[in-house]
Parts: C-alpha cells; sequence; structure tokens
DNA sequence: AGCACGCCGACT
DNA sequence: GTCGGCGTGCTC
C-alpha cells in the first residue's frame, strides 16, 4: 500500500522515538487540533508501524491499534482497516465487538474532513498497524458484547472464499443485529449435560446406534441419513443432538422450514427439559431471537435448532452439524453471496472438526456424492423396515387416464375416487395440488400427447383462461394446432385445475370437512379425524395419526419444469408427502398421477430415493454437471461480462460455456450469462479467480456496470 | 459506492 | 478570466 498523498506526511511529523511528544502542528495557526499523538509501545524495529492519529485524546497504552472490519459490502474494499484506540475506548474495544467509525475522509489543509459513519466490528486489537498514514480513532464502541468472535470471522472469511463474495456480506448474515435490551439481560446460567437414552427407533437403521455411541464417545462420525417414512425422525434427530451434548459438546441442527424446526425443538425439550437448547428461528421475532442468539454465543447454552440463518450459530465447542431436508430450496441464502446450508455445514464439520449428519426422507445429489466420495457412510433401513413404513404407491399415467371414462367425465381417475372413499372411512386425506402459478400444459383431447409447438417443439400452454394456446418457450400462438400422433385437432388441459378438482372432491364427499394448507396459511397439523386436507407441495399439515391417504395431483407440474433438479426434486416433494401416510400394512395408500414409467415415479412406487440419488449422479457425472462438476455464473449486460472474462485468470481446465441471452425481469437492456466449469477439486481455484476478477473489475476505473456472480447457480437449466 | 481533485469548453 | 464536465484514485 502506498503512501498517497504528501500532505498526509507533512502533518504526521517525524517516526523517531525522540521527538514524541514534540510533534508540532504542521501549518501555523490553528493547527492545535492535529497534533500528532504518536505512541508507543514496541521500540519500533519497523518505524512505519507506529500508530499516529489525528486530534488530541490520548491512545490506549498496550494495544493503541485496532483492526477493523468496515460494514461496507464493496467487494474491492473487503479488507480491514486501522484506527486508533483512544484511551478511553482501551476496555471495551475488545475484539468482536461492535464499532462505529469515520470512513472515507479526506485531508483537506491538514485536516480531516467529511467521511461518514459507518457500522463496524473490530477483528483485532494490536500494537502496530501496516498502515503508513495516520490512524483515525474509533469513534464510538456501540456494545461490549463480543459478537464476531474469532472463529466466526473465520467461518464467515471462509464462506466469503468459497462463494467468492465480501466478508462483511457474510458477517452482515452471521451476525444479528443488536437489540439493546436483550443485551442488557444476563443469559441463564448453563446446565450441566445430561445423559440421554438413544430412542428405539434408531435401532430401525442398521448403522444407528453405532452413529450415536460413536457420537456418545465423543468421535465424529458422518453420516447421509435416508429417513424412514413417518414420524419419528424429529425424536430421531434429537436424539443426535442430544447425544453430542451429552459428550460435552454442542450441537447445531438446520431445518428449511419453522415448522420443521419447531418439531425438532419439542422433541428436544422432551429429552432435555427446558433451557439446554434454543430455537432460532424468524418466528421469534427479532428481539428474542438476539436474546437466544447470544445465549448461544456466550455459551450458557450449547445446542441449537433452526431455519437456514442459524447455519452461523457460534455454538460453543461444537460437536455435530446437523441438516434436514437438504434438497429444500431454503437452505440457500438469498442475500450475496447466497451461501448454501449444506455448504456452510460441511465448511464447518471440516473446520471444526465435528460429526455431520444430513438427514432427509430423501437423498440430493450432493447427498449422494458424500457417501460416493467415502466422506460421509449411508444410514439406511433395511428393506424389511422400509416395507414396514411406507404406504403402498400406486400410480395413474396418461394413458390410464386416457382410457378411463371416469377420469374423463369427473377429471380425476376412478382409482383416485376409490382410495379417497374408502380412506374417508379411517381418517384424513391429503391431497397434494400444484402451487398457483403453475400453468396447466396441454394436451391432445384424444390420444392424450402433450401438445407441442410446430416450431420448437415447446410444451403448448393457455396463460389465462379462455385465450389462445402459445408456446411456452418461443411464445408463438398456436392457432390451428394439429396432433402430431394421431392428427387430432382439440386441445384440452392435461390436468384440469388441481385447485378445482380437489374442490370437486370435497363435494362429492360432502359430509367431509375440506382444509386447505398453502401459501397464505400454513396448517402445522391435522386431527385422526376423516377430512380432506388440500395442500400445496412443502405444506403439508402432519397428520396426528398418520393419512388414511395422500393424492399427489401435481406430476406434470413438478416434473415439467426445464430444470437439472425437476425429477430429483419431483421426487422430493412426493416424498415428503407420502412420508405422512400410514404404512401399507395400516392401509396407508398414495396414489400419484404420473406416468408410470418415469425414473422418480419408479423410485417412489419402489420407495428407493436413494437409487434414484445414485442414478442420477451417475448421469451429472457423465455429463460433467454439478455437484460432480463445480460451476460459477456471472450475469450482466454483455460488454461486461465479456470484460470480465477478459480480466479472470481461470485455472488450468475450465470450461466457458456461454455467454447465452438471460431473462432480465425488470426492462433493462439483455443481459448474457456466462458459465464457468471446472473439476471437481478445482472449486476453490474457481471462486478466488473470480473474485480477483471482481475487485480487479471494481478497481478499474469507470465500472459501474453491474454483474452478478455466483458460484454453484441453482437454477440452470 | 461516494467523494474530491484535476485538467479542458461556454458564461458573468 | 471563472464555473463545471465527469475521468481517476482513495478511503485506516
Amino acid at each position: 500500500m502506498s503512501q498517497p498523498s504528501g500532505k498526509n506526511h507533512k502533518v504526521s511529523g517525524d517516526e523517531g522515538p525522540k521527538r514524541e511528544g514534540a510533534a508540532e502542528p504542521p501549518e501555523a495557526g490553528g493547527g492545535e487540533q492535529l497534533a500528532l499523538i504518536r505512541e508507543t509501545v514496541r521500540k519500533s524495529k519497523e518505524p512505519r508501524a507506529k500508530p499516529r492519529t489525528w486530534r488530541g485524546a490520548a491512545l490506549a497504552e498496550g494495544l493503541p491499534v485496532a483492526r477493523v472490519l468496515v460494514d461496507k459490502g464493496l467487494v474491492h474494499l473487503d479488507q480491514f482497516f486501522d484506527y486508533a484506540v483512544p484511551a478511553a475506548m482501551d476496555e471495551e474495544a475488545q475484539p468482536g465487538v461492535r464499532v462505529r467509525v469515520r470512513f472515507g475522509a479526506r485531508v483537506v489543509k491538514g485536516r480531516r474532513e467529511g467521511g461518514t459513519l459507518h457500522d463496524g466490528f473490530v477483528v483485532e486489537r494490536r500494537t502496530d498497524s501496516d498502515y503508513a498514514g495516520p490512524l483515525a480513532p474509533l469513534a464510538q464502541v456501540l456494545s461490549t458484547e463480543p459478537v464476531l468472535t474469532p472463529p466466526l470471522l473465520r467461518l464467515c472469511r471462509q464462506v466469503a472464499d468459497r462463494y467468492a463474495g465480501a466478508l462483511a456480506d457474510v458477517v452482515q448474515l452471521a451476525v444479528p443485529p443488536r437489540m439493546a435490551r436483550a443485551e442488557r439481560d444476563p443469559s441463564p446460567e448453563p446446565r450441566p449435560d445430561p445423559a440421554v437414552p438413544p430412542p428405539a427407533t434408531w435401532s430401525r437403521y442398521a448403522t444407528g446406534p453405532a452413529y450415536l455411541q460413536a457420537l456418545a464417545r465423543g468421535d465424529t462420525p458422518r453420516a447421509v441419513w435416508l429417513a424412514l417414512p413417518g414420524p419419528h425422525w424429529p425424536r430421531e434427530l434429537a436424539s443426535a443432538l442430544a447425544t453430542a451434548l451429552a459428550s460435552g459438546r454442542g450441537a447445531l441442527a438446520v431445518l428449511p422450514d419453522g415448522r420443521s424446526a419447531a418439531r425438532v425443538d419439542a422433541a428436544l425439550t422432551e429429552l432435555l427439559g427446558a433451557g439446554r437448547h434454543v430455537l432460532l428461528t424468524a418466528d421469534a421475532g427479532p428481539e428474542e431471537r438476539y436474546r437466544r442468539w447470544l445465549a448461544v454465543s456466550r455459551g450458557t447454552v450449547k445446542v441449537v435448532v433452526g431455519t437456514r440463518a442459524a447455519m452461523f450459530a457460534p455454538v460453543a465447542d461444537l460437536g455435530l452439524v446437523a441438516l434436514w431436508d437438504d434438497g429444500d430450496s431454503s437452505h440457500a441464502e438469498p442475500h450475496a453471496p447466497q451461501p448454501h446450508a449444506r455448504d456452510v455445514l460441511l465448511l464447518r464439520a471440516r473446520e471444526e472438526r465435528t460429526a455431520f449428519l444430513l438427514g432427509g426422507v430423501t437423498t440430493t445429489v450432493e447427498g449422494a456424492q458424500l457417501v460416493d466420495s467415502g466422506w460421509a457412510l449411508p444410514l439406511a433401513a433395511t428393506r424389511d423396515q422400509v416395507r414396514a413404513a411406507a404406504p403402498l404407491v400406486r400410480t395413474v399415467g396418461d394413458l390410464d387416464q386416457a382410457r378411463d371414462e371416469a377420469a374423463r367425465a369427473a377429471r380425476l381417475p376412478s382409482l383416485a375416487w376409490q382410495v379417497t372413499r374408502e380412506a374417508l372411512a379411517r381418517g384424513p386425506v391429503l391431497v397434494q395440488v400444484p402451487r398457483r402459478g403453475y400453468v396447466p400444459r396441454l394436451g391432445c383431447d384424444t390420444c392424450r400427447a402433450p401438445a407441442r409447438c410446430a416450431a420448437c417443439a415447446g410444451p403448448l400452454e393457455v396463460r389465462e383462461e379462455g385465450g389462445t394456446p402459445a408456446c411456452g418457450w418461443c411464445g408463438r400462438p398456436a392457432a390451428d394446432w394439429h396432433c402430431q400422433e394421431c392428427g387430432g385437432f382439440r386441445l384440452r388441459a392435461r390436468v384440469v385445475g388441481a385447485r378445482r378438482t380437489a374442490e370437486e372432491l370435497g363435494r362429492a364427499f360432502p359430509r367431509v370437512p375440506v382444509r386447505t394448507s398453502g401459501r397464505d396459511t400454513v396448517l402445522a397439523t391435522v386431527g385422526g379425524a376423516p377430512a380432506l386436507v388440500v395442500a400445496t407441495p412443502g405444506a403439508e399439515p402432519v397428520a396426528e395419526e398418520g393419512y388414511a391417504a395422500a393424492l399427489l395431483l401435481d406430476g406434470w407440474a413438478l416434473l415439467g419444469r426445464p430444470d437439472l433438479r425437476a425429477a430429483e426434486d419431483a421426487l422430493r416433494r412426493w416424498a415428503l408427502a407420502a412420508s405422512l401416510v400410514r404404512p401399507a400394512g395400516e392401509g396407508g395408500t398414495v396414489v400419484v398421477l404420473a406416468e408410470p414409467t418415469l425414473r422418480p415415479v419408479q423410485a417412489l412406487v419402489r420407495w428407493d430415493p436413494a437409487g434414484h440419488a445414485v442414478r442420477e449422479l451417475a448421469e451429472r457425472a457423465e455429463l460433467r454437471f454439478p455437484p460432480v462438476a463445480r460451476m460459477a455464473a456471472v450475469a450482466g449486460p454483455p460488454a461486461a461480462v465479456a470484460e470480465f472474462a477478459d480480466l479472470v485468470r481461470l485455472p488450468m481446465g475450465t470450461d466457458l460455456l456461454g455467454p447465452v441471452p438471460v431473462q432480465r425481469p425488470a426492462g433493462s437492456d439483455p443481459w448474457e450469462r456466462l458459465l464457468f466449469r471446472v473439476p471437481p477439486g478445482s472449486g476453490a481455484a474457481l471462486a478466488a479467480a473470480l473474485k480477483a476478477a471482481q475487485v480487479a473489475r471494481a478497481t478499474r476505473s469507470g465500472n459501474t456496470a453491474p454483474l452478478q456472480l455466483r458460484m454453484d447457480p441453482p437454477d440452470i437449466g
């Protein structure tokens, strides 16, 4: 770092100890206020390292320099800045505390002028600075609570590096905003770590008891846990957390939503009583959430259950990190640099040497990869246990529907009617319908073949009721369509408004109450009485005694998406709904409206999500798709993308894919996206290269064009 | 990002 | 002769 302006030199005076205290204001008249206060310490082998400052206040004696992370999320400012510590702040300005600093001041005639106050964190106290100019003093210590502790800072740094992002951005995700009132209250006394008995249901998994034993003796077992369908997983997950606690360590579990987190929280309360764990979710409100976070940060509570943001929870002595249902998209943080809970927890497992548990009713490709690489072991039940726990799954394909007179008349296959009628005698029936916003696809009224665009073979859709069908890809209207298969010329919606179908179901069973759970109103549970429970994927209430049956009506919507994860995601959503249904042995039945020949449908019928994930993984490897390859996306105006591509010094073996035009929502100029692909193991090098290029670009003058950089983009077609 | 310094055209 | 364009560089 070069010394910028001569003016600074002028005011700073000399560096030699002899003249300490003799520094003169450089400008005659009115210069007093900038007497340079010197200091210190270190008999200076490095003359440049002396902290000097403006203004006449006395500095802290021992460690007069505070290294500060200034909370300004600019990539090229992704560095620390040194400030002088006034003697009055010596005690309070400890590493980790929040401070205010003046930043961006100019030196005018030997005076510092301007500069706006920014929040920041002290990351280190030092005897000296490697900055040659005079240091500005800390403006204020906002709070004495050391929130950005060294281990948390280290984690944030690693996450920032992993995602080619700025440290300040990650810190903002990791440290909740201050709530003064919560800080004033003392956290409860830590309670002794209790012993806990493992639940009996763990023995349904071949390696389940061994996993808990390893945890109990302080080991760090790593597993991908394929949970059996049914209501036991919250209790099982809770017992893993409690076992880590019993071994004298802390534990952290991240769940995709507040409902599932609350279930694990309740199970923990049963196991541990109150006061040994906290629930970190948005439901608690900012102040209570901060209060709980503080209890964790202060080390008085060592077990944390929460949603996404809890992935950063500074748990003392962390011994186990757990993640539930990692395929749920809410595990991806929407704020820059968009870290994914799975990656953050993997990072923590490695760096903090903890046990690891990735659980779910299905397995993601990433989960399969952890097993495939040997890093984690599978924690799965035997086939017998699967058969005992899973419901009976039956399929209705398009062809079945076409031949089915009842379906044509009532829009629902007769199998679905039969199952529903029979199941309603025994309990509630779950009806999974597509989320609003899914556009119904069209098919031939005669042979049921999907209707395709004559120009580009894209799927035909009707965007609004009574509108002209048009291609979902190229947008061309299809006024004079005829079927390529049979020559038919009448179109019909392949699934006519599943929501409406659900309403019809309700009318068909007038004495049965209909309950709905979706976007605005999500039900947590329903009772055991007969009812039709209509829910969108992800919003299915838990039935206290299990559903007697489930109808999965949204197969076409889930499988029709042009997404790498469409199959995996469809299976995930079906299995989540089906896992709420009673076992086949108790009459539990699932009807799924989807082609029985499709791979995810077969996996559901056989209840073999692990096998599905393994096959998906093999396919991804063959095609060199993520997660077998690592990818990054850069999007922005074509010129900016091109400039970036020119600037970046990519690691060996990087593929460039594109650029291709991408949709830009708010009518701005067209954007392009460039994909970078590297072989496994080169992800860190790629991130570093992209970060460097971004810094270089930002430093280069006159670059205001926005550029979006994303590691592991989830939405690559 | 702001924000100021710096070197080249139309005004009181 | 000055006010002002935004190019370039810095922020502890």
